[in-house]
DNA sequence: CGACTCGTTGATGTTTATCAATGATTGTGG
DNA sequence: CCACAATCATTGATAAACATCAACGAGTCG
């Protein structure tokens, strides 16, 4: 049922192709990579590693979504990573793993032995700096993710959530309606209360809040309806001009 | 009385010389960036460059400390990075500050101009390597400050502060006596807050509780004492074991 | 059907923010 | 040199935001 080995694939059929940590190789090199990879499917809750497991693989999210999250001991968690399909996970140069990485949807990755990838990265700086530029855009990411959790109040949290997940539906071309946009909640109450340092009950009050305001639309409890975007974006408390809305 | 020029001087003299983006870099290498660089010192207080400013240079923090910090509308303020000697400043292919950046004390930087430098690393693969483990070291620095962000109590936060503080003092062969560690803080009650997302007030509050407890001492305002880091340790909140340090 | 997960909502409690007064220190101009 | 302003820090009183504890509804799986 769970760690379904997917059969291999072409990469130049892949639908991360050219965003992910190969995005800038050349037909040799994906050749190359195409020696050392190997596909591997999670379904939704499961585990991928453990903080302190010892990590042997790095990998790309193909499609899915993962979580990388830190407990403290008596059960707070805060997640700290989201990873969408083309981002990646994994160190290089780093053997055991120092967050909890856990499989939010069903996801497929396309993982890389660890070693192998590293020697090729000294050959191949295409990979380096494909993944310096990706880990430049994770560092804007967390950073605009530490003024959600350090200074944002409970409601601009949601609101900032949302605005992020619009965002990238509408990035990747889906979810525009005539009424608005529209995505799927890819994260239940608890990791949303986990991604924006709530609690479960907090994340519940503000999604019920902001649709009696009229901000958002449910559609069951996952499916979110955006009719009026700027009028989310005034809710997230961020420049709704100027700013470089990253 | 600002923005001193310093005279030219030797990288072989350089205090940062072998941890900075330049690292790796061999005898040529090192004369190729001797030859767009230049040094620029700041008093403490002063902003470097304002978010949304064009920026036409990237930098090493030579000596002294930086905030980058991002603001709201109303005033709220997040400090998303606090750059220490070695730390790198700005980005490579980005030419608009998205952060304001403020030297927190006497600060003095070592300036590239960035398109000479963005050329160089084209063909110089040392520096865009090191400048990878730069950013990853800094990614993992961000996740640790998001769980502080987001999960942790205000006392548990400036103990995790001072924790961070004694940790580099010591990681610079620095600070410890017969009697514990000790460090002289670099930032202000309202720097520190807007570092943990606390007011002020509260940051007064939580130090005059550890000091009340027995877990710091002060002398003066800015300088700590740790008597004991462990028990410290035990106040952040974190893992006392097992955990990987960082 | 019963157990389980996920989500919502209410009542209450705790933490931290806000507003306000004051002390200590430093720099400035008369 | 002193009076004054300005900055930084501390502490108290009160208010607001969010967490905690608790009950319950809806959907799903065995």
């Amino acid at each position: 049922m769970s760690d379904v080995i997917f059969d291999h694939k072409e990469c130049g059929s892949c639908p991360i192709r050219h965003r992910a940590v190969c995005a800038r190789c050349e037909t040799d090199e994906l050749e190359e990579l195409d020696a050392i990879k190997y596909y591997r499917s999670y379904e939704a809750g499961q585990p991928i590693v453990w903080s302190g497991d010892r990590m042997d693989f790095v990998a790309s999210v193909v499609t899915g979504v993962a979580s990388l999250s830190q407990a403290m001991e008596d059960g707070r968690t805060q997640m700290v990573g989201l990873l969408l399909p083309s981002d990646f996970l994994g160190r290089p140069g780093r053997d055991v793993a120092p967050y909890d990485v856990i499989a939010v949807s069903n996801l497929t990755l396309c993982c890389f032995r660890r070693k192998p990838f590293e020697q090729m990265m000294i050959r191949t700086p295409h990979i380096g700096q494909r993944l310096l530029e990706m880990t430049l855009d994770e560092l804007d990411a967390a950073r605009e993710w530490m003024l959600i959790l350090g200074r944002k109040t409970a409601r601009e949290k949601i609101a900032s959530l949302m605005a992020i997940l619009a965002r990238r539906e509408a990035s990747l071309g889906l979810g525009s309606t005539e009424n608005g946009m529209s995505f799927e909640l890819p994260l239940t109450r608890e990791a949303m209360a986990d991604y924006l340092g709530l609690t479960l009950e907090t994340v519940s009050r503000q999604i019920s809040a902001l649709k009696r305001d009229g901000v958002i639309t449910l559609e069951g409890k996952r499916k979110v309806l955006i009719p009026d975007f700027d009028r989310l974006q005034i809710e997230t408390g961020d420049d709704t001009d100027g700013g470089l809305m990253v």
